[in-house]
DNA sequence: AGGCATATCTAGACACTGTCTAGTTGCAAG
DNA sequence: CTTGCAACTAGACAGTGTCTAGATATGCCT
C-alpha cells in the first residue's frame, strides 16, 4: 500500500508529473489484488488520486488503458527471454527452446498475463500490440528452424512443432491460471512443473542424450 | 433471429414457461454474436422479453447465469468424449487419448469455450462446477494411465504426460480463440489443426507405430 | 371445489460504470 | 507578457448489477 503513495497525486498540485505511468501501476495493482474484473477507469483514478476523467486524456478509452497494460506484458516476455538467453547460454535450439518456453512464465502478474490474451478487452487491429504477439511468434518459429538446422528434427516438422511447443507451453500457463493445474500440484510451483514438461517435450521432439539423471 | 420468437415469452402472459434455458440460450445467442463482454442481465431479459429482475430469480447472481453457462459447456465436452468413443472406437490407450483431444474442441462456440475457462466471471467454488472440471482431468488421468498399463509408457511418465497433453490440447484451443494461430493457418480448419497435433504428440510420447503415412 | 402457500415475474430505486462535453489550470514557447 | 496548448476538473447522460416491495399465476392440500 505504501506503493499507492507514490502513485497518487500530491496535495494541492493540479498537474500529476507522470500520470501515465501512475495509471498504468495502478492497474496492475488492481489486477493482481482484486482481478482483472475489477479495473475501471474510475477507480483507477481514483488510485492515482485524479478526477474520473483524467485516464481519458492519456489512453483515449478504458480499452486503451488495457491495450498499454498488456504491451507492457509483451515487453516484459520478450526482455525476459533475451535476458534467459543471456544467463543459460543455451548451445543449441532445443536448449534454446527451453529457454524461451521459461520465459513464457516471467510475466508474474497472471492478471497481466491473461489480459495479453484477451482479445475482447481492446481492439486487437492496433498495430502495435499485433506486432508484439507476433515478434514472439517469429522468434518460436525461427528457433524450431534452428533445432531442424541443426539435424534435431526434419523439415517437414516446423509447422506442427511449432505449434506443439507453443500451445503446450501457453496451455500449462492458461491452465495455471485458471486454477486448474494448481489444485492438483499444489507443491510444485509453477516455474518447476513448467521446466519438467519443456523438457520432457522437447527431449519427445528432438532425438537428443535425455538429460532426466543429470536434473 | 427466428431463435428469438422461441426465446421471447409471448405477449399478454405473466409466466414465461421455461425462462431458465430461454435465458440461457440467450446468453449463448449474445455470446456467439458479440462476445462475453457483451452479456448483460439486462439484454438477456430483454431477449427473452421479461423484465430485467426475472434472471436474478433463477440465477441470483450474473454470476450465477455464467456460471451455468459454463457448466452446460462442461456437460457438452464430456457428453462430445462418450459420442467420440462410441464413433471411433478406439482400440488402445493412445487412440482413446487422441479421441479425447478431439472432443476437447466439441464446444463449438469459442465464446463457451472461453467461459468455461474463466474463473473470475463466477464463484469457482460452486461444488456443481469444480465436479465438472474435475471429471473431464480424471478422464485423462485415467487414460494416460491405462497407456501406461498397455506398455506404451513408463509409469514415472503418468503426471508429466498428463500434464503435457492437457495443456497442448488446451493451449491450441486458447490460442485458436484468441487469434493468434488463426492468423497463421487460415486455411487449416481448427479440428485438422488439432488432429495433427494431437497426432503428433501421441506418436511422440507412445512408442507405436507412426501412421503418418495413412492419413 | 375452495383456499392458501409459494414460485414466478414486475417496477422502481440506488450506487456504480464508461463516455461525452464545457470549462479551468498551468506550463512553455514566441 | 500573452498566446497556444497540454493536462486536468466537474457535471451530465445512458447503461449496468443488485436490492427492495409488490403483483400475478400455479399447484397442492383439505
Amino acid at each position: 500500500m505504501e506503493d499507492t503513495a507514490a502513485i497518487a497525486k500530491p496535495k494541492g498540485q493540479y498537474h500529476h508529473g507522470d500520470l501515465r505511468s501512475a495509471l498504468l501501476r495502478a492497474t496492475e495493482q488492481l489486477v493482481s489484488e482484486k482481478g482483472t474484473g475489477a479495473v475501471s477507469l474510475r477507480e483507477v483514478a481514483r488510485i492515482a488520486g485524479v478526477s474520473h476523467g483524467a485516464p481519458a486524456h492519456h489512453f483515449v478509452n478504458k480499452t486503451g488503458l488495457l491495450l498499454a497494460f498488456a504491451q507492457e506484458g509483451w515487453d516484459r516476455m520478450i526482455a525476459a527471454i533475451s535476458d534467459g538467453i543471456d544467463t543459460h547460454a543455451p548451445t543449441n535450439g532445443p536448449e534454446l527452446l527451453e529457454t524461451v518456453g521459461q520465459a513464457y512464465f516471467a510475466v508474474e502478474n497472471p492478471g497481466q498475463f491473461e489480459v495479453m490474451f484477451r482479445r475482447d478487452l481492446y481492439d486487437t487491429k492496433d498495430t502495435g500490440y499485433v506486432g508484439a504477439g507476433e515478434s514472439a511468434w517469429v522468434f518460436l518459429s525461427d528457433t524450431i528452424q534452428q533445432c531442424i538446422d541443426e539435424g534435431f528434427a526434419e523439415a517437414e516438422d516446423a509447422e506442427p512443432f511449432t505449434v506443439i511447443a507453443w500451445s503446450m507451453v501457453h496451455g500449462l500457463a492458461a491452465l495455471w491460471n485458471s486454477g486448474r493445474v494448481k489444485s492438483r500440484f499444489e507443491r510444485l510451483e509453477i516455474a518447476r512443473l513448467n521446466r519438467e514438461a519443456n523438457r520432457r517435450l522437447t527431449d519427445l521432439m528432438f532425438d537428443r542424450p535425455a538429460r532426466r539423471t543429470i536434473s
